[in-house]
RNA sequence: GGAGGGAUGGCCGAGUGGACGAUGGCGGUGGUCUUGAAAACCACUGAGGCGGUAACGUCUCCGGGGGUUCGAAUCCCUCUCCCUCCGCCA
């Protein structure tokens, strides 16, 4: 949620900033949301002042001795009570529609940003590693999977249907290894804390980390139990600390999460089918950081260099780009992909999706921090970070390490986690 | 699933209709004393909205929501969560 005092103040900035966002709507909500919060504030106002004359005339009624004194006052107060009454039904339904209006208001791009209407604006900042020469076809792993005996994608589809497939034998390895490969990492080597969260939450964690109401269609949901399956370890991790003033002293925090990520896809009907590139249900390894605002930047940047460490020790070629305004999606200023490239199909594949919210999270779910003792609360930075999902660098695995006869070897920082196996043969083989 | 008991400020805990935004203790901050520290003593110490340059004023918040009342932490309804016991279960 942006802050509703610096759209008061600034409209005219907000709605410029908006403007190079690719959400259309977004700005005409700037006038209607200032239209509410002045009426809110006269509402208020009035309330107040009615309010003041009540206690202030009950106050008295305890002491007074006159029963008829005593009586008239108390009837005057029952009319003043009746016109309360009133105004706060009114102030109610201001104050509901006022949040209704700023919940779908993304967040303003950071100065940073370019800006441009869509992806095609996006920049390639930097690109490390280069793609390997093969001196033979390289398959994709479409391929490459069902030949091993590691991926099974007609039984996927038999248990559950489009977007689902199975992993055996040494996929199933490879993926387990690769969770915890990674989490031992960002805890030793960049020293996150690891969490393990739950995978079902109430319906405020997903208002909390701005899932809701935009991209209520994507999520999948338990109606029983009221219970939202997540969609990205994000969501737990961000009310972590949900209604909490922290330390000013505890900050940064920084967490690391596996968890399944829960996908309806609605927005991709049909995109990316083929493969393991995008499922309804896939793993993956989720940063996150609470900051003080004058570190978040710099937090920002650290977290592209996590994510990039775990590319590099994979030994596989990525590049870090920078998303234009038209495609930061609803809660990022500023955001970076991570990619690897993956030979077999031939594309670049977004690994890890980097952003800094500022305060649009902590604003939500209510977290602050305390920068000194006794001083007023102010509310953190959030940045979330995947780092990294597991199945597309899976995919950028098996379609790089893959060998002329169709064995796939096993990238060395993954081997003790596989028991010291170096390289995944075919079955008969 | 059944039966009972709870939820009050950073923590503990008092408060059953009126001077209570809340006694007291712990913790924290500042001070007195001291060469320094400890102890002792004194003071301060929740969050938020609105108005105001500010001092300050005012309102709201005692788990959430609703109700009764001139007036609710206190009474009623409801929801959520926690604890104890029983049953069931990986």
């Amino acid at each position: 949620m942006l802050d509703i005092a610096l759209i008061r103040e600034k409209p005219e900035w907000v709605k410029e900033r908006l403007e190079t966002l690719n959400d259309p709507g977004a700005v005409e909500r700037i006038d209607t949301i200032l239209e509410l919060d002045a009426r809110r504030r006269a509402v208020l106002k009035e309330l107040e002042t009615l309010r003041a004359e009540r206690n202030r005339v009950s106050k008295q009624i305890g002491r007074m001795k006159d029963q008829a004194e005593r009586q008239a006052r108390i009837s005057e107060m029952r009319e003043l009570g009746k016109r309360i009454d009133g105004l706060e039904e009114q102030l109610k339904s201001v104050e509901a529609e006022l949040q209704e209006q700023m919940l779908w208001v993304p967040n303003l791009p950071h100065e940073s940003v370019p800006i441009g209407p869509d992806e095609s604006y996006n920049v390639v900042r930097e690109t490390h590693g280069k793609p390997k020469e093969f001196d033979f076809e390289p398959r994709p792993h479409w391929e490459l999977g069902p030949a091993l005996g590691i991926i099974d994608f007609e039984r996927g589809v038999k248990l559950s249907g489009t977007r689902f497939y199975v992993l055996m034998e040494d996929g199933a390895r490879l993926h387990r290894a690769m969770i915890s490969w990674m989490l031992d990492y960002h805890v030793r080597h960049h020293g996150y804390t690891e969490v393990l969260p739950p995978f079902m939450v109430r319906q405020a964690m997903m208002f909390g980390s701005a899932q809701f109401p935009k991209f209520r269609e994507n999520v999948y949901y338990d109606a029983e139990e009221d219970f939202y399956f997540i969609p990205t370890a994000e969501v737990p991790l961000t009310n972590l600390h949900r209604d909490e003033i922290l330390d000013g002293g505890q900050l940064p925090l920084k967490y690391v999460a596996y968890s399944p990520c829960f996908r309806r896809e609605k927005m991709s009907a049909g995109r990316d089918v083929r493969g393991i590139k995008r499922g309804h249900q896939f793993a993956k390894v989720e940063m996150y950081r609470f900051t003080t605002p004058e570190t978040s930047y710099q937090a920002l940047e650290e977290m592209v260099r996590d994510a990039g460490d775990i590319c590099d020790a994979l030994g596989i070629p990525w590049r870090v780009v920078e998303m234009a305004t038209g495609d930061l999606g609803f809660a990022a200023a500023k955001k970076y992909d991570i990619e690897m490239w993956a030979p077999g199909c031939g594309e670049w594949l977004e690994v890890s999706s980097i952003s800094n919210t500022e305060a649009f999270q902590a604003r939500r779910a209510n977290i602050r921090y305390r920068p000194e003792p006794g001083a007023k609360p102010r509310f953190v930075h959030t940045l979330n970070g995947s780092g990294l999902a597991i199945p597309r660098p899976m995919i950028a695995i098996l379609e790089n390490y893959q060998q002329p006869d169709g064995s796939v070897v096993i990238p060395e920082v993954l081997r003790p986690y596989m028991g010291g196996q170096e390289v995944i043969r075919p079955k008969d083989a």
